[in-house]
DNA sequence: AAACGCGATTGACCCAGATCAATTTTGGCC
DNA sequence: GGCCAAAATTGATCTGGGTCAATCGCGTTT
């Protein structure tokens, strides 16, 4: 929201031992490749509510995340807001046909990205179709996760919209930290109600539904679902 | 819905002069590789309310819509239906990552597809990063527009979804047929209401309303804008 | 430790859109 | 044309979730 001031890594770095190395657009690439590829990134840190880059904006870098969470969202003219996703380390940002971001992006706490110029990055996928082949399945994988996403917005009740979001985020956790039922939620309650298309208000008297009913305990920063299958059950899959 | 019986044509085909030629996939192959592909592809007919594919089957074929109209949808175990998105000649179905579409297909109206068995055509993309490019492009517009969507769906008003859906749809017939203000409707109340997050009756009742205030006529299959500019400051953009 | 600020929760009430229930219109089909 | 079934419209009523308005909890500042 406010004025971004980033900060832009001093010293260089190590593709090779970077953490997203197995999950992001990177997996796709040779050892030699990827230290050819170590000098078109730069490590930038974004701090807790700054914007990465916004919806109008003509698109002049691609962005890998590399750790922390970021909120992808549109707004309307009239201020209402819509989250379109949450980026997890390992996810790829920016790619677009009209050369405009078409969605924008704010940190949710500390954040730090691997950021490409678009000229070169460009360049470099060229001849290296494993790459563009990388980038093709992230993009699948979005739009399934869209689709999945829009099942939710158009037919869902708001408990089976809570529901699902719990286990939605649990499962995105497990990739990175192990399985767990505690749920760390990073986000504040807007921003969950703004991706579930409810209001606040709704989402908070959800959770405490959910609570009284003995499916999760709310604890601070997250849920810990003590019924994860009453939880299911409601999320209705 | 009903068991598909699919006509195959029985003689060869050319793409030299296929109708999405220009905009589909094989816009991205020089005429010589056209040849080739010519083999891989062939063209199927499905006549109105058949299913080109479901959900949960295992992915066999990739689809370029080259003739009519299809209605692409989710079901939730209960019934209750999410349509993600309307495939118009030169869009491409069938891509995933879990081997299975996930999304069924139907036809509204008569449809004609080029077919493409998996394994062959996922051979001959291999050494075709033109064509790989091609695909990834129709992705991220997909991905955009399924965004855009997502907005739809979980912060507009039904006045504002209705209206929304036919300015968007006046825009995509704009790429096939010309501009015009004649906007031909092929699918059903209840497939808009299902696309829209609505009710058939919402619908039914917000286009009635629509042409009570004059901003359009409902005209035999299909929707007429009469005050175009009412209707684009009702959608709001 | 008192005062502040901000996110979260809770309560009271309201309304857009869903649901339920008839019609009416349309489109084959003999 | 007349008959039937499906789709669309319209009306009456209900309700899930929104709106408006306190209040609470808690970390931060002074």
């Amino acid at each position: 929201m406010k004025p971004s001031v980033v900060t832009i890594e001093p010293n260089g770095h190590f593709c090779s031992d970077c953490g997203v190395r197995g999950s992001a657009v990177c997996s796709s690439l040779e050892p030699a490749e990827l230290r050819e590829f170590e000098h078109l990134g730069r490590r930038v840190h974004f701090s807790s509510g700054e914007t990465v880059f916004s919806e109008e904006d003509i698109t002049t870098s691609f962005y890998n995340v590399l750790d922390g969470v970021m909120r992808l969202y549109k707004l309307l003219p009239d201020g209402r807001r819509q989250i379109v996703g949450f980026a997890l380390p390992g996810d790829f940002l920016g790619m677009n046909l009209s050369g405009r971001h078409n969605f924008s992006a704010d940190a949710i706490g500390a954040v730090t990205v691997c950021q490409f110029a678009k000229a070169p990055f460009g360049r470099f996928i060229e001849d290296r179709p494993q790459l563009l082949r990388r980038i093709n399945e992230l993009a699948i994988r979005e739009l399934s996760q869209a689709r999945d996403h829009m099942v939710l917005l158009g037919r869902r009740s708001a408990d089976e919209k809570v529901a699902a979001f719990l286990l939605g985020w649990r499962e995105r956790q497990l990739a990175h930290k192990g399985p767990s039922d505690t749920v760390p939620l990073p986000m504040s309650r807007q921003d969950i109600a703004d991706y579930l298309g409810l209001t606040i208000e709704t989402v908070s008297r959800t959770f405490t539904k959910l609570e009284r009913h003995g499916a999760i305990e709310i604890i601070h920063g997250g849920i810990s679902l003590l019924d994860p299958a009453r939880v299911e059950a409601l999320a209705a899959a």
